[in-house]
DNA sequence: CTGTATTGTGTCATCGTTGTCACACCCGTC
DNA sequence: GACGGGTGTGACAACGATGACACAATACAG
């Protein structure tokens, strides 16, 4: 029943900080936005009474008054629980030592809305700006939606447009010529590929890097042994399935990424096929998945928490132009793959043309 | 070189959508917060202009004006990938069904500075109300700040406490009886115990319904079978080593969840162990990992995304009075348990005696 | 036909910050 | 000793919405 209102139960506004410290509250601004021309002794007050009254301007008054709002967007759409939680990690690692707020948003690029949702979620919140993973990256109506709301934005890993914006990414095609290699040089010739997703372009740079070692290593290309699959374990079990039924199945299966890898290991458990030594299993991102499913994967890691770490530093550095980084893959070997087994069927590369 | 600004690059104001409509700023208000006092044409005239206009309201203006700013957020330190996703998913779908944004925050229950980190929360975003998930729920330094600011807030399987506010949880004493049960079932002695991380209380939970069981059915309790884990798959798999380095190593081993139930399936691979044949192991979580590892796993489905949805459900619901409501889990039989082998020595349980 | 309750709408101050402008001081220079 | 440019600070009006209050129009009871 006291007049006042309860102590400590109130949130210290910037007046309450002026107050204390006997200047206005345009000072107090100064000195919580790092403005040039503060004494050190007023800087000195305004702080010690900032943290008196554990003061932390609000990011709302903000926005309505300022330029900059001091929060920025995730935009993701993607199913690999490992791989987003990646993502957000490397974004928040970056927001946090920016004093930034990020807010980690899922949205669903086949919603015809989507692009509404994404004005909105703009207009809402007025973020300053916006970073895409894949494969938001490559979602027409939320590209639109961002250049016509004028707002910057970053992307993980896209496929295209890259004259675009910045971004960063890593050499897919590279890596998987890198596995592919790989197998190739453990004998392997009758490699098996599963595709990932067909909405993420990664999962055609991948297809070609695996296209790109068997040419370069004079091995034909055959349209049977590369079957479709959507980044998840299940379709990799349809995939596993649909390679082994094969009148001449392969002795290694390149999956475009370790769920799908962890589908075909299931297949093989199944029906007592010993892995590696009757098959070659590889997999793409070395997500934990990768060591946790016997036998371990080998596979390709891919540098998630880095790469969405170094996509927010480009978008809170703010700097003007466009920019684009590569960062490195490395190729993991573990126990999932090994020379074919002796009495393997070799196919004959030299008689054999390429497929277009 | 226009003097006006760019069209399409504005965000429509509610003074734009009024004066479109014909009414004032506050009639705007009212249409868009379902105020009763609006005759049907008024409110079609002023829903048309905010059609034409793509009007969205300010997040940021609302918090400042207004009572509540229809956010709020989640906070989480869990480090099972799975677990955070499907959280993340439950809290979403009950957000975006109330049109309410969600932030999803990351923090660290060891951090001194929690607390701390909270309040600026609050502070900054002006958040109507909070979600606690595991282990955060049961943090002291959080659940102070939350008390202290008079903020609403609901908890996702909280250990301890429940006359604080509502909470929604599972039973993990009973669930992990019923495993347990089900191991004694098929005819299992000597089972093995891998006990959770410590700061979560569901561990102690599941601990205490694996002795219940063992006691209901006179079985003794052996405290080497009982190792400590974390979690995680590699806590999974030094708890794993240390139960089959025993002179009598367990028949099988009920771990307290999927993750480091699966790293005992890579112990028992490696020594060349046959599941469940040699060894039955039982996981508890039923996340996606139970049916992606070899073989998968007997385990506990525990409706973690229900029980994230029905949390936020209660906090948006907004209702006075404590809630607690308690959502039922289901056995999962898969491939990873089996009766014990025939040779196995029996533990004869009446001449044992009980330890605390 | 008057008085009171209900319904529908508008005016204005306000939330907590920042941008713009104004002003005062100090310094060195011509 | 007046002038110009760099420093340091404050007054004030925004930003985009909502809450409190006022008021008009209508409905209904006595």
């Amino acid at each position: 029943m006291s007049p006042g209102p309860r102590p400590g139960n109130e949130r210290a506004s910037i007046r309450a900080v002026a107050a204390r410290a006997g200047v206005s509250v345009k000072t107090v601004s100064r000195v919580i936005n790092n403005h040039r021309y503060v004494t050190a002794d007023t800087r000195a007050r305004v702080e010690a009474a900032i943290k008196a009254l554990g003061f932390r301007p609000s990011i709302a008054a903000r926005s309505l008054a300022g330029t900059r709002s001091g929060q920025v967007a995730l935009l993701y759409d993607n199913h690999s629980p490992y791989y987003i939680h990646q993502i957000q990690e490397g974004c928040w690692a970056r927001a946090q030592a920016g004093d930034i707020r990020l807010l980690a948003q899922p949205v669903d690029v086949a919603d015809p809305q989507v692009g509404e949702k994404v004005r909105g979620l703009i207009a809402e919140t007025h973020v300053d700006g916006i970073i895409l993973s894949s494969p938001v990256t490559d979602c027409p109506k939320v590209l639109a939606a961002l250049e016509e709301q004028g707002i910057a934005f970053v992307r993980i890993s896209p496929g295209t447009n890259h004259a675009l914006t910045s971004s960063v990414f890593m050499d897919d095609t590279q890596a998987a010529d890198d596995m592919t290699t790989h197998l190739i040089n453990l004998g392997h010739r009758h490699i098996g590929f599963i595709i990932g997703h067909p909405g993420h372009m990664a999962s055609d740079q991948r297809l070609f890097g695996y296209r790109r070692a068997l040419d370069r290593a004079g091995i034909a290309y055959e349209p049977a042994l590369v079957v479709p699959g959507a980044f998840d374990f299940d379709s990799g079990v349809a995939a596993a399935r649909a390679l082994l039924d094969l009148a001449e199945p392969p002795t290694a299966i390149f999956a475009s990424n370790d769920d799908m890898a962890a589908g075909v290991l299931a297949v093989a458990h199944r029906r007592g096929i010993t892995i590696p030594d009757d098959l070659s299993v590889a997999g793409f991102d070395d997500t934990t998945l990768a060591r946790v499913v016997w036998p371990p994967l080998t596979t390709i890691r891919q540098p998630v928490r880095e790469l969405a770490f170094t996509t927010a530093d480009i978008l809170l550095r703010g700097e003007d132009g466009v920019e684009h980084q590569r960062l490195g893959h490395d190729l993991i070997i573990r126990d999932s793959t090994a020379p074919p087994p002796s009495g393997t069927k070799v196919a004959k590369p030299a008689t054999r043309t390429i497929t277009t």
